[in-house]
DNA sequence: TTCTGATGTTAGAGTGCTCTTACATTCACC
DNA sequence: GGTGAATGTAAGAGCACTCTAACATCAGAA
């Protein structure tokens, strides 16, 4: 039979869904949404064209499984810089902007998906639970910085354009030419854009401007 | 454009090489690159799915005219957003992150394939005249705001940043739920946040710091 | 008017993808 | 050890798309 020097190949993959969504997250990191396909991740992951239909019932959901799961990736690593950036809010908050972009330069393309693709109203529920965490999240932290009568709609808003310019950045970054020969420079200034932000809501809270 | 007393349909287009980059981009801005297909653009244009290759060799040949021409088209608007906003620098710039802001909510996801998708070397070059124009456009505005002084690398990562917040902003209203149901709001929320970065920048060149 | 090149058409070869069907293998549990 | 459910494979139907080839039409110059 094998010896155990000739690892054969099991018939049984071990964890193909998983597989497939860290397939599917590099393929799109590599071809952006346009080159996906089932038939090229099930290549990647190493089993047949068919295989994929046992745990996804069809492209859209797998598409849809890997945008959740690179939200939820990014959410993460938001909360655990946040948490690395210390006690003041604003540079809790003002970590998360350098935090995306670096995620951005490492991980190519994979923003695109989240924000980009529109998904069927069946498989939109996993990425809008991920998405809607990663908004708690941010929402969160822009709290602390906020002043504490600031009404809820303007603090979404407030993220938003916060979410905004660390997105545009990364994007731009990862797909206009620029060379991501040095990272930290890069999150250095997302996080100053993000900084310029915050100051200028701050200031126009001060003087009394909507 | 058809001459309005003969309905009847020609043999001949007329100009079916920007016939074919009208569709495509109003195909673009329906389904996004993913969905973009020769075919289709010939169907929404009324030609046969050949005619295209008439004047495009390949499909990536008309993608990038549509590039350009959506890049084009930006450029032109947002000088003119300059140009209405009168003669203050920092009004001038800001003026182009709300002009940004408008297309977007107006051409839906137009933008996305701007710097989003990688074109072939052989057709990037169309894309590339283009985008230089709007770096520059952009440049020359910028320069009228930051100090005389400022090192032309400076410069351009301001830009760089400020074309940033424009585009996050955009692409995350154009594909992140929220309506563009007071296109106003939007885009003064964004001619802010350029504000924030340009208060930003200046009030760090003032106290002495990079 | 006639000729010629530009620009359109139809037909179709070739490609790659989605998803299904029928069958093979393995795992978990009895 | 036996068995059913879960998970894999092989084969292929069906479709949309890219691009080519051969032919049709038209516009303008000789």
């Amino acid at each position: 039979m094998s010896s155990p020097t000739t690892p054969r190949r099991r018939y049984h993959h071990g964890d193909l869904r998983a597989g497939l969504v860290r397939e599917g997250i590099a393929l799109l990191a590599e071809t952006g949404v346009a080159g996906f396909s089932v038939a090229k991740v099930a290549v990647r992951a190493g089993v047949s064209s068919a295989a994929p239909y046992r745990h996804f019932p069809d492209r859209e959901a797998l598409l849809a499984a890997c945008a959740a799961a690179v939200i939820g990736e990014i959410t993460d690593l938001l909360a655990e810089a946040a948490e690395r950036a210390g006690p003041d809010p604003a540079d809790r908050l003002a970590a998360t902007a350098s935090a995306y972009t670096r995620y951005a330069l490492d991980h190519r393309a994979g923003v695109e998906l989240v924000y980009t693709h529109d998904f069927a109203a069946e498989h939109c529920q996993t990425v809008h639970e991920q998405s809607r965490r990663l908004t708690d999240t941010l929402t969160r932290l822009a709290a602390d910085v906020l002043p504490a009568d600031t009404p809820w709609a303007e603090l979404l808003d407030f993220v938003y354009v916060h979410l905004s310019t660390a997105h545009g950045y990364a994007t731009l970054l990862t797909k206009g030419g620029r060379l991501p020969r040095d990272a930290d420079a890069h999150a250095a200034r997302a996080r100053t854009a993000a900084r310029d932000h915050i100051a200028g809501y701050l200031a126009r809270r001060a003087a009394g401007q909507p």
